[in-house]
DNA sequence: TATGAATGAGACTTCATTCAT
DNA sequence: TATGAATGAAGTCTCATTCAT
């Protein structure tokens, strides 16, 4: 975790300070790209809502880009944390399953501005940050992949190993669909509902 | 057609010559929008590309955001008129969903690039515009939905219709995930394959 | 000569403008790099004294170095060229070496401003345009150099070949130093008187 | 000594320990000065080699300028000791003259990214630090016009004594000349042969 | 005394858009 | 209609200096 904010250079020395600043920042920037993105966000006006002189800001991160690094970095790990806290064993695979995608989904709603952002601007980073952000991405994606490979270990899941991969994306797209096709999904459905059905249709398509 | 064109402004009275240039401007900026995104492209490379200067350009634009609509609004329509000329009838209604997955997917894979650019610069059109381009994504769904309604009505497919919305635009939301998940999907599969799995996974789903 | 103002490059096509342009811009910068240094001059304050808007001056350079280099070689064209002008034939090699001398130090006189800048600024360029000068000024010690040479075949002068080119840069140096070193060479000496002294030394040393 | 070093203010009482730090502090500076010239050094950079705070640093001075006097200041006495101490009493006055020729340029070459530090960056310090250091060279110059004024009162050379003033200002522009025309001197020539040479010619020039 | 985080002015540069020709 | 030189506002980033601790 140290590890991938230690990937951004800070002029500041004290390591909890830089930590407890940059926190301050992410927030104070995913609220302005989550209004009005990355590109039309200016430094000025991140420096701002951080409360701190451009000077300052400019102490703890080396470029404008570092900032969105920072924020992708974050979100990518509250969606982690929060799914891996709550992959607590469950006894049935099928249940497995469907417990670690209504919790997915829960995540996503819960922090939506968020995921939209992610998916939105990750294109903006330099090929090294936006690899890495991807790996973040695919681990989770292993998450499900893995669940799935279990039940078709045990006979519960009658598809190969080959499609398990692209199911478990699936539910990564559909999930994210919540967030970044709301004017369908959200106006036609309740969250509860949309879960649901989704989850429905997934356990159906492989059982 | 020259409704949507109409509503970019031109200074230009001969309407056949300003849809002549700018088909040739839509070509010069998809190129670049593809290759840098937006954003990093300058209107002074759009003019070099389209062949003519920043003076001309303007005459048949107002802003460079003009460009970004042009050009999504043109490949939407690319997408529309292929996929609506592979909807020739077919017995079954099935087949037809299969059929119609198969195409869209297909031609999704030839414009992927543009396909790309369109979820991640739509965004950074003004409201109205935005808006329009989506309307059109919904009129593509609902083909799908269309469909697999009338699958409903034959017992063919054993959900209800709302079910239905979720499945079409799933459909919608799968075929994009081949080329903006690329780096996993392409990685692992051949588009035939792709589509195999992810027809027979739908089919599954809703029969 | 075009080739070294080719060297930079500019966003406008007209490339008579392009010259005509650049001349005000080398006046203007050379006005101010005199009275406060090149890294005091700020890019405004050229604009301003260009008469036109910093995107204007942007269109005929790159970078704020790339103006120094313009102002380098502009100076050194300056004396290359009032000095191949004067080194009209002379019968005699040591009264041409006389009426080179003469004619360097009154040139360096004429614009010691220049020459002051040169110098010290010389430094701030990049590899390149600091070769490119640096080049610059080794044809003008050669134009010393070879008269000097000339005088050791026709027995003139009693030095050898290595000592020519010392005696080529020292006199380089000993001119520039009428500029440098003006608060003891201007304060005692009238420039004829000066050239007289210096010349007799050199003529003298290798006589 | 203390004496221009007193021209700096200082917040540190202790004058001893002010002396021992302000040493360090030019070794530091020094270095990254040669490396890549004041303008482009930043205090903190200096901080750092210094081994020190920014604040600390900044107990000894007062602005950034002041560390580019203490650095000059402290040149030109590293020259003028050495000179001075190895002029002791020699027979000849031609001897005399020759033996300090080739001290200072010895010194000369020892310190060559030193002299180079020196003749670059003196314009940027402000008047009165400048006209201190140019002082200080002169002072330098003396020493060789008051050899060659022996000279001229014993015969030995041949001159009037403002001749002998150029001469001298001559023999520092020529040790200069040794760094600042590295390119050619040193490509061309040993140390060795070069001091040779160069006091030929100037004992020359004035026998 | 010493530290180093914070300031804030200002530097260079870019670029969408306009308008005289 | 067409050209492209010019505008000027705004953007990102730097850094000498200060001051609370």
């Amino acid at each position: 975790m140290a590890n991938s904010k230690a990937r951004i250079a800070s002029n500041i020395k004290n390591e909890e300070l830089v930590n407890i600043r940059r926190q301050e920042l992410i927030n104070a920037a995913v609220k302005l790209f989550v209004e009005k993105g990355f590109h039309k966000t200016t430094v000025r006006e991140i420096a701002k809502e951080f409360g701190m002189s451009m000077g300052a800001l400019y102490d703890y991160i080396r470029t404008k880009e570092d900032i969105l690094f920072l924020v992708c970095d974050h979100i990518f790990k509250s969606v982690s944390n929060k799914l891996e806290a709550s992959l607590k064993s469950e006894k049935d695979t099928k249940e497995k399953l469907r417990g670690a995608i209504r919790d997915y989904f829960n995540i996503i709603d819960s922090i939506q501005d968020y995921t939209l952002l992610l998916y939105q601007e990750t294109k903006s980073l330099n090929r090294k940050d936006r690899n890495y952000v991807l790996s973040k991405e695919m681990e989770l994606t292993k998450i499900f992949e893995n669940i799935i490979n279990q039940g078709i270990k045990e006979k519960t899941f009658k598809i190969d190993r080959r499609t398990a991969k692209i199911v478990a994306n699936n539910i990564m797209v559909q999930g994210q669909m919540w967030s970044f096709r709301r004017w369908v999904a959200q106006k036609n459905f309740s969250l509860k509902n949309y879960i649901k059905i989704q989850t429905d249709l997934i356990i159906n398509s492989i059982s």
